[in-house]
DNA sequence: TCTCCGATTAGAC
DNA sequence: CTAACGGTCTAATCGGAGA
């Protein structure tokens, strides 16, 4: 008995940053665009002609300086605000197609259509609906396992005439070994820089060959996620629609510093500010956790300065999301590896260890309680007045280590007093 | 020798 | 003028400590 091949989906916005400020700069929609990480450190999102200028993805920006600067190559600071806003809203379009479906990445959703009728039209649909109900441009691939999904949504986007949706389901055997001959291993979704160059030496080097390489000795040689992708490629599925979104296991929140501390009050700061972040998402998903890290870091390119990296794992008696009682101990943990005389560059913290609130070991019998009802007030008040509205003493308005960041568009869906018109 | 666990590595976006 | 290289997250794998 030979059954259907199912038919999943996947939606992958086209250069999504990029797109999310063409929105309200229509100007810019034929030309060269690129956004930028944080600190306008690196390049994370280019446009099509920016990409045919030869500007490379993950580059520093420095490094591409005379690329962008002989081509008035518009360039913008991440507006993680905007981004995520409009993500919301490509997301809650697409999710009325079908009841199964993962939100993958902020810019990614897998919708599994097997069984419907009329497949290719009815991607074709979703496609224009989304751009009617964001203007943002979207690309469908859709194949038997999610692996294979992904090559046709890369097919979708790399043909110039296509309709933005390719089905590898309507291909002929001889025509998917063409498509899968063509494509380097590289562009395979879980083989990244380490795993291609492996197998390169062991004279694997398109998409066709890893499929058709003995998949158990492949395990024992390169791993398990090798093996699983080998056998996607076959179009058996081993990686399945993951419909809930489960709660953080880890929640980091660091940052590369404008320019260098020395001063133990200026990470301080950052410290009180990287805390209050992580405590609040914890407390959003309704966490607690049982491990505090603090870590502070030198600039790992000046290597002509002495480097210093050190980290501390804070274990919680009590497991918490609270503020003030992470604040606390984060200093102490500063305190305990701060030395003077080095020039920090970077600095985080990171909550681990996390548990669902209401059933944390020992909570009933030694809950945090150290002004829980503060942590809720403070909650309220910045949900309903705004972000920052309240915030705790140490976190003051001018920062040291404040990020670099020149060219950030307003946030133009989420904020009046950032649209130009209203000022 | 086995098992557990924290640290490291690899990958995605 | 010079210096300038992101941030968050998961899963697999490694390797040392202790049983």
């Amino acid at each position: 008995m030979s059954s259907v091949p199912r038919s999943i989906a996947l939606i992958d916005c086209n250069n999504f940053y990029v797109s999310c400020e063409r929105v309200f700069r229509p100007d810019l929609l034929t030309r060269p665009v690129i956004v930028l990480s944080g600190n306008d450190g690196c390049i994370i999102s280019r446009s099509n002609e920016a990409k045919a200028l030869g500007i490379r993805m993950g580059a520093p920006l420095f490094q591409m300086q005379e690329l962008i600067q002989g081509h008035d190559v518009t360039i913008f600071s991440s507006n993680h605000v905007l981004y995520a806003d409009m993500s919301n809203r490509v997301m809650s379009t697409l999710q009325k197609f079908s009841p199964v479906r993962e939100i993958y990445s902020i810019d990614e959703i897998f919708l599994d259509l097997s069984g419907f009728a009329d497949i290719n039209s009815y991607a074709a649909t979703l496609r224009h609906q989304v751009i009617r109900d964001t203007a943002i441009p979207v690309c469908a691939g859709i194949a038997p396992t999610k692996t294979l999904a992904k090559l046709a949504n890369l097919m979708a986007k790399r043909h110039p005439r296509s309709t933005g949706v390719f089905n590898l389901n309507n291909l002929t055997e001889k025509q998917i070994n063409s498509v899968l001959s063509h494509i380097p291993i590289n562009e395979i979704w879980g083989i990244g820089r380490q795993l291609t160059a492996s197998l390169n030496l062991s004279g694997i080097y398109t998409a066709a060959q890893l499929r058709d390489a003995p998949a158990s000795t492949m395990r024992q040689r390169f791993g398990v996620i090798t093996e699983k992708t080998i056998r996607e490629l076959r179009g058996e599925c081993c990686i399945e629609l993951g419909e809930t979104t489960p709660a953080r296991q880890q929640i980091l929140n660091s940052r590369s510093f404008g320019s260098t501390v020395t001063d133990i009050a200026d990470l301080q700061d950052a410290i009180i500010h990287f805390v209050s972040h992580v405590a609040k998402k914890c407390r959003d998903q309704h966490s607690v956790a049982s491990i505090l890290q603090i870590f502070i870091q030198t600039d790992r390119f000046r290597t002509d300065r002495p480097q210093y990296c050190p980290s501390i794992s804070i274990p919680l008696t009590t497991p918490s999301a609270n503020t003030i009682t992470l604040g606390k101990l984060a200093l102490q943990g500063l305190d305990s590896i701060y030395q003077t005389g080095y020039h920090y560059k970077r600095a985080g913290v990171i909550l681990s260890e996390i548990s669902h609130a209401a059933q944390s070991q020992g909570d009933l019998f030694a809950a945090d309680t150290s002004k829980p009802e503060l942590m809720k007030t403070l909650d309220a008040l910045n949900r309903r007045y705004g972000k920052g509205t309240v915030t705790l003493g140490q976190e003051g308005a001018q920062h040291a280590w404040q990020t670099r960041q020149e060219n950030k568009s307003p946030e133009y869906s989420t904020n009046w007093d950032q649209l130009p018109v209203c000022r």
